[in-house]
DNA sequence: AATAGTTAGTAAAACGTTTTACTAACTATT
DNA sequence: AATAGTTAGTAAAACGTTTTACTAACTATT
């Protein structure tokens, strides 16, 4: 019957049909009918519709309108349960919405982020969620200049007045290290990254004031992001163990980090918490199974894939109107378990005494 | 000078600028200018969109061509190691032949595996790869018949003709039992899921098989899907050690079944391997830093992800063509550690017998 | 009866591309 | 010198929407 029976149904074909302008079935699709269209032609397009399951196509709308209903989120690695987690809560929260979230890794690179964004607006996405990489402040100062609406997750740049949703890094951090004095530990270490980020910047001052405060040495080792994964970050580690001999606790900065030093302690035998305790950012299967479970501090997911999607969705809903910024700073959430509890130490002692 | 200077450039601007014709632009733009505008002029059109940062609008060209440049990954569930990190790859591999990967999760559920793809039909993706929910092969057949391209991943309709990458898990099932056989274990326990997909019904033949050539009975266990991570997964595991004390060795038929499992044997005070052997489908660091570490029958990551990526490419390629189906089935790979070794177990025994 | 206002629509332009069918001007061939 | 072929381009239509500016036919008001 029709001429191209394949291809989908257009605005253009409904028109046809019923005799009507593609104007009146445009206004009926967009609820501007009301007060214009009578409404016995609303009901007969809808049914129309309705009938043969007639969808917009969306590089048409994308065209005229610019808008594309997609959110990007560039994070560091996709494939970290931390970021995953939290972008399968956002996926979800967006899909009701009716906006798609589109996932993608910097891998911690510049460069590839510079791409990724560079593709991300041939492709007119609506908005940006992102972590960014070192040294990006100037990429995003540029997106921002470009009317572009941006929300950074994760990391922010504290001077400038960007829209952002973050963990309360140092807070949580001199929490964690504050129960580990409490505990009894004296010589506490602090395994992080080599890094501007403030992520990883904040917990190390958080650390640096904890120790200040009990009247403790500042014990830290930083890796470089790309050598926590290798033998040379566990051989780094390992040495500094070595050459502190004293520490008997250690707060790893992040899951990554603390997934490498696990092995290395484990190849030297060394005991948890016996003769070192253990706290961890970022809680994961991993750490509740381990032997002993891991002490954590975890971050709230659910909780920042909520802000960060509400804060977004406000942000497009108000573009091209004065708005505030968003920035929201969330408390991390410490989980004790056993590998930092100075009573298994005791317990452990009094076992081996009375043997 | 421009009159709308915030806006992007376009090919109309272009056009303007060098006096010439859009048509002349596209041309050079899409490499059809060879024998057809002078070499000059191509140059001339090259360094001005060079100067300027010309970037096409792509919904304009999705418009006119129907192609998008994207594939659409869909899985089970995004934060799911296995899946996030062949997602990982994937992303990686398809950036680089100028291809977009989109990534969502199913959650196994039919519905919401209905709605994203009559979600991406709108927004016209130019391929699905797949891991389809239960039931849903009229689904899959419907997308086919649509003249989609579609390429199924970790479960697949055998007696069909589709697209798809798979693990031998038939194969890799047998060779696991067989090795625990080889060990000496005695009463191999299977720990599935209730479902009619391939992946887990062929994990569960190749048990049978394997049970059934040594003399062994079939000592099964099958949760549904949504309770793997509740109280009532951990009850129902807990209740079929209880019924079947004999069991003295496990095999996981998945990560999460396993994760579920271990934490239940921990409680239960249960050590392995001397009380129980442990074998899981699928690696995590998780396995590896377990105490003991915990054998797993591992997925070819790196591979699946190539062999999806590629053969999706190829099949977009030859689009229209007649082609031959892409159907790979990749062999696992077991890694041995120390859950499941009886060598660990004789160890034990014998210091055991010494105290 | 003339005028103003309302109702129920429509025509046409525009978003930015790609591609088909054309052409003017030159060059080579008889 | 006429014709055929080639070179180097261009005009215009089309993809499927949204939206502005218009209008014909009523209805209400003076």
């Amino acid at each position: 019957m029709k001429k191209k029976d394949q291809s989908r149904i257009s605005i253009k074909d409904i028109a046809k049909e019923l005799n009507l302008s593609i104007t009146t079935i445009s206004f009926v699709i967009n609820n501007k009918a009301k007060n214009r269209i009578s409404d016995e032609v609303i009901a007969k397009v809808e049914a129309y519709i309705e009938k043969v399951g007639y969808k917009p196509n969306s590089s048409a709308q994308t065209l005229r309108t610019g808008k594309t209903n997609t959110i990007v989120f560039m994070v560091e690695d996709i494939s970290d349960p931390f970021f995953s987690s939290v972008a399968k809560e956002m996926e979800e929260l967006a899909f009701d919405s009716g906006y798609r979230i589109i996932f993608c890794s910097t891998e911690n690179k510049k460069s590839r982020a510079i791409e990724l964004i560079s593709m991300f607006k041939d492709r007119q996405v609506d908005a940006y969620i992102i972590t960014p990489p070192e040294d990006f402040e100037d990429e995003i100062q540029k997106l921002v200049s470009e009317n572009q609406i941006v929300m950074l997750f994760d990391r922010f740049y504290k001077q400038a007045d960007y829209n952002y949703v973050v963990l309360n890094n140092f807070e949580a951090t001199k929490k964690t290290i504050n129960y580990l004095v409490g505990e009894g530990f004296k010589n506490i270490a602090f395994v992080g990254l080599e890094s501007g980020l403030s992520t990883l910047f904040e917990r190390f001052e958080g650390y640096k004031e904890a120790v200040a405060d009990a009247n403790m040495n500042d014990l830290s080792l930083h890796l470089n992001f790309e050598d926590v994964r290798s033998k040379k970050g566990s051989d780094l580690f390992d040495n500094f163990l070595n050459n502190n001999p004293n520490i008997d606790a250690i707060l790893f900065s992040t899951n990554s980090l603390a997934i490498t030093g696990l092995k290395v302690l484990k190849k030297k035998n060394l005991e948890i918490p016996l003769d070192i305790g253990v706290i961890t950012f970022d809680d994961r299967d991993l750490f509740e199974l381990h032997s002993p479970p891991i002490t954590v501090m975890a971050q709230p997911i659910s909780l920042l894939a909520k802000e960060l999607i509400n804060g977004t969705l406000k942000l497009l809903k108000n573009k091209n109107k004065v708005q505030n910024k968003i920035q929201i700073v969330l408390e991390g959430n410490l989980v004790i378990r056993k590998s930092s509890k100075h009573t298994e130490i005791e317990l452990k002692r009094s076992k081996a005494t009375r043997a």
